[in-house]
DNA sequence: TTGAAAGCGGTACCAA
DNA sequence: TTGGTACCGCTTTCAA
């Protein structure tokens, strides 16, 4: 058909034909400038540069639609703006909160924000930090109980110690016992107090729904709790401590573990955390037991639906939010120095408690 | 151990000495082979390096804590490993629940995902896309609704179109007005079908929360709503329509302004979404009214908290997760079609609407 | 004030 | 199977 002549392939053109993004040497070549002088106006130092380029630099770019490589600039200046989120999960409202703060502090210094969500899952986790560490984020924030045991703990240690060496930022939130930086909530010390209020207020007989023992956060409220109770002589039948798992689902199956297996004269259940006293009420009223009134129920965290379920919750408010600020504020402000900034808890009663 | 060339500086040992990452180079040069090689090994074609080397390699990377510097393969690959999602609120269960389902498809497909927050601000999301784009993620999913009327419309919709032609892929949730891909949440649908079976259920009388008009997720819904109303012959009072923010505390806000101006005969209080039906039923049980019995109220979404309020809140089902994980997944598949992929919605009564 | 050029940490083609 | 080498897009001396 054709002669031999070599025609070059034809574009489709009109088609999705990607055409590549505009760089800084197309920018510099249509404002008629050097590739560094380019740099130097579309970025920092403005101030060298005659004020006719300026002009013809910023025109170009905006010609071309050009958007600086982040990864390029990355790379050229060996740091990145990024901070590194993971959380346990995001459905969560206690950890959506905290990842609200985070990134409130984050996107206030400048920075991008990248999330990773764990699940729960140890190694999950530590494949996450070792993927992230590949982006040389300025720090790594790490959401979410520690979960005990595992033998991928020594494995992330080594991990995010590697990240600190080569001058990363670790911070932890509510997992005091690795040697980071650590953004610790008194879960110990809450549960405690609300033990000994809800003592004050006339309750005796107590039942515990609680998440697996490898899982700290649980574990401490639990103790703190039992601790608090045992300072007025009172004790938690061993069939009366539920296990479930540390969600609202887990609440519920909880709630109807206990209903199930009978309350017997229990007056009140303190659950691991909020979304499982939400589900234990929902258990309850299932059941045609009516929270507050046949039975109390409190929580822990004081999330945001705490106060619309009926009754409103009580709990142990922890400052969510400002944990996730301040956390990330922590991180980039880089004192060496790998301390443990102490957050302390709040009892708040309301009507899932009444006093009796 | 090592073999004794020049002393390098000594570190100060336990003081925060950023020891720079180990590269690629000191992998190699570690195990005596070339960069190349190196490269080869740590990633893709393992299998055209010879055993031993491929062991030395390993070996070398285990040993110098090698972590791949993501941006430095990005620039040399032309492509990244990232995705981007921009939301209005992580607080807001509906946004997180999206998020989760959108970062669960990111992750299977091996991203990582940057996220951002705009506020709810048309102008810091358009500012977010153009940062974003730097990251030239394979992706850009936009979750929130649209807000009519701003003149940083033009920009949005240029700086995705230029992403787009760049090669990216742009995916919006629930904005249908914009010429990209969308997920399209059948808003107005849901509403008007709701509207029917409150109907059904014999209400007649509704007063309406919402948000701003220029919202348009909140807009559609009310149109939808009264549309369906309307099918009856059914029509609702201009006082009773009361506008509010966009959120729980903007519900709360709305009740109390029924409240204070007087409910009159009005049956059934429908609100643009889960977490203001939230809010407004908190302020009227604070006024003394109980809801379901003294008032009906209804939402949409059906965010998960809305079955554990009491009396758990009539919706309309939005199957949250599974949207961003249909966004996140539409967007990966780059088909170069840009289609409207709809979600239907679905009408769950429960006891906040119980039959008159 | 400007531009040339040497990196930054990798990838991938090409010849050996 | 290997190593040499030319980039990738940008920053930043260094001289002019």
């Amino acid at each position: 058909m054709e002669d031999g002549s070599a025609a070059p392939p034809q574009q489709h053109e009109g088609a999705a034909a990607a055409q590549r993004q505009a760089t800084l040497h197309d920018v510099a070549r249509t404002a008629g400038v050097s590739q560094a002088t380019a740099s130097r106006v579309l970025n920092g130092s403005i101030r060298n540069v005659r004020q006719e380029n300026v002009a013809q630099v910023l025109a170009a770019a905006a010609e071309l639609d050009y958007t600086p490589h982040l990864s390029a600039q990355a790379i050229a200046r060996g740091t990145t703006n990024t901070a590194a989120l993971v959380v346990s999960g995001v459905d969560d409202p206690y950890f959506s909160t905290v990842a609200g703060g985070a990134t409130q502090a984050a996107e206030a210094a400048g920075l991008i924000v990248t999330m990773a969500v764990a699940d729960r899952s140890p190694e999950r986790e530590l494949q996450i930090v070792r993927t992230l560490r590949g982006m040389r984020p300025r720090a790594i924030i790490l959401t979410g109980s520690r979960i005990d045991g595992t033998d991928t703990r020594a494995a992330l240690i080594e991990e995010l110690d590697a990240y600190r060496r080569a001058g990363g930022s670790v911070v932890l939130i509510s997992q005091y016992d690795l040697p980071f930086c650590t953004v610790s909530i008194d879960n110990y010390g809450g549960a405690r107090q609300l033990a000994r209020e809800l003592v004050g207020l006339g309750y005796r007989r107590f039942a515990v729904v609680r998440a697996s023992a490898a899982l700290r956060t649980s574990r401490d409220r639990c103790e703190g709790f039992v601790d608090g109770l045992r300072e007025f002589g009172i004790g938690v039948e061993a069939r009366l401590v539920v296990e479930a798992e540390f969600s609202r689902r887990g609440g519920l199956a909880a709630g109807r573990e206990l209903v199930r297996q009978g309350l017997g004269d229990t007056e009140l259940v303190i659950a691991a955390n909020d979304v499982m006293a939400i589900g234990v009420m929902t258990a309850f009223r299932d059941a045609g037991l009516v929270p507050g009134r046949d039975i109390a129920v409190a929580g822990f965290g004081d999330i945001g639906p705490a106060v619309d379920v009926v009754p409103a919750l009580t709990s142990v408010a922890v400052p969510l939010r400002q944990v996730g600020l301040c956390a990330m504020e922590l991180a980039l402000s880089n004192d060496d120095v790998s301390r443990v900034v102490p957050i302390s808890t709040n009892v708040v009663l309301r009507d899932s408690t009444p006093r009796r």
